[in-house]
DNA sequence: TGCCAGGCCCTCTTTAGGGCCTT
């Protein structure tokens, strides 16, 4: 015990910007606790327009699918009980925050928890990655996936098999006892060029 | 029909521009 329990998510969507009247479209989420998956939540969701020709080709995810699919409003309101008060994290948190955000407050509801982001975390963890996006990240530190890439559900076990991976690599290489989700949220905007000095100094503080 | 974002981060920077990420 001793380590927090965090939501990471995904979602799919009609396209890239809620201002702009898009929405989503496929919700994944799984709860990890002391660094495991313990549950599971994903849904589709009818979001009352049709999706483009290059959404259905890039998710995979068809109008003809989506038909019969529960409306979003619905899907949120389950997806806010599995949320409960855990943290969030995703990879480029800063997209699912707005939606998630953009469609709670159509049901006037407001997100209580915060997010972490992997991208940035990876960003300052692995510098020479040859890309950051989540399928190379994947790659480049040997994860295991299921072959699915741009499924919200298979996206969201993806971006908890890098989180957790750059804890226990965090916990071993610094050899930290504990990684708290603040520790995260202070890696994903501290400068690089001080992230060794930080954890050095957060080795001894725990020592 | 045609339109289409936002934040991070580097650099030939800060009176800015452009690539990377997300769908």
């Amino acid at each position: 015990m001793g380590d927090y329990g965090v939501v990471v998510l995904d979602f799919e969507t009609t396209g890239l910007s809620p201002l702009s009247g898009d929405r989503v479209i496929e919700v994944g989420a799984v709860l990890v606790e002391n660094n495991v998956v313990t549950d599971r939540f994903q849904s589709l969701m009818n979001p009352g327009m049709r999706v483009s020709r290059f959404i259905e080709e890039y998710t995979g995810i068809s109008n003809e699918m989506l038909r019969d699919a529960p409306p979003v409003g619905d899907v949120m309101q389950r997806l806010t009980a599995f949320l409960d008060r855990h943290h969030l994290v995703a990879h480029n948190a800063s997209f699912d925050q707005r939606f998630l955000d953009a469609e709670l407050s159509r049901l006037q509801l407001r997100r209580k928890a915060e997010f972490a982001c992997s991208l940035l975390v990876a960003r300052r963890l692995y510098p020479e990655a040859p890309s950051h996006s989540l399928g190379a990240l994947v790659n480049y530190r040997k994860l295991k996936t299921d072959g699915v890439f741009h499924r919200a559900l298979a996206d969201a076990e993806m971006t908890a098999g890098l989180w957790t991976a750059m804890i226990r690599e965090l916990k071993s290489d610094y050899r930290l006892k504990r990684v708290p989700f603040a520790v995260m949220q202070r890696l994903m905007k501290l400068p690089k060029r001080n992230v060794p000095d930080y954890l050095r100094k957060l080795a001894d503080e725990q020592d």
